[in-house]
DNA sequence: GCCAACGTTGGC
DNA sequence: GCCAACGTTGGC
């Protein structure tokens, strides 16, 4: 079974919509500026890995598709990096695979069993990119109106 | 290496 | 637009 994660984004900078319309329906998941998301980029997230994509700071945030990783971590092309300022900041670039039926709200989320631990749903929770369990992912893609065992 | 000030995220 | 949470910065 692959591994699973969900990647946020404010849908104004950056829709699901905008990686389907993207050439291949891949694109960088570039300008990650957070130490913790890096490290997961640059030391777990790898090839195959399925991401569950997340539009925040929208009513409702929600998540509202799937993609798949096509290329593990590499340096960010937007890292102004120089011979004295080496590279700091990684992206990997990921593929467009479907929309949801449905969009799976955070309310929603919130209420559904096997969700309880879920990352996003932790107070203060602010990391752009975080593990999701195979059970948890499973449970959200299938609120999607999804089958999982087509994407896991 | 502590920690106050400041900046950012993101739900509401 | 508010503000809680938390990451980063920089003076000491």
């Amino acid at each position: 079974m692959v591994r699973t994660w969900l990647f946020k984004s404010e849908p104004y900078e950056f829709s699901i919509d905008d990686l389907k319309a993207s050439p291949r329906g891949t694109s960088g998941w570039e300008g990650v500026r957070n130490y913790q998301a890096r490290n997961l980029m640059r030391d777990e997230i790898g090839k195959g890995d399925v991401v569950i994509f997340y539009h925040s700071s929208v009513r409702p945030p929600a998540a509202v598709g799937l993609a798949e990783v096509v290329r593990e971590g590499y340096p960010d092309r937007t890292d102004g990096s120089s011979p004295e300022d080496p590279v700091r900041w990684i992206q990997v670039d990921v593929r467009y695979r479907t929309h949801f039926e449905e969009p799976v709200t955070i309310d929603a989320m919130r209420e559904m069993k096997g969700l309880e631990e879920l990352a996003l749903l932790r107070r203060g929770n602010r990391l752009s990119i975080q593990p999701v369990t195979p059970k948890e992912a499973k449970t959200i893609i299938r609120a999607g109106g999804l089958d999982p065992a087509r994407f896991l």
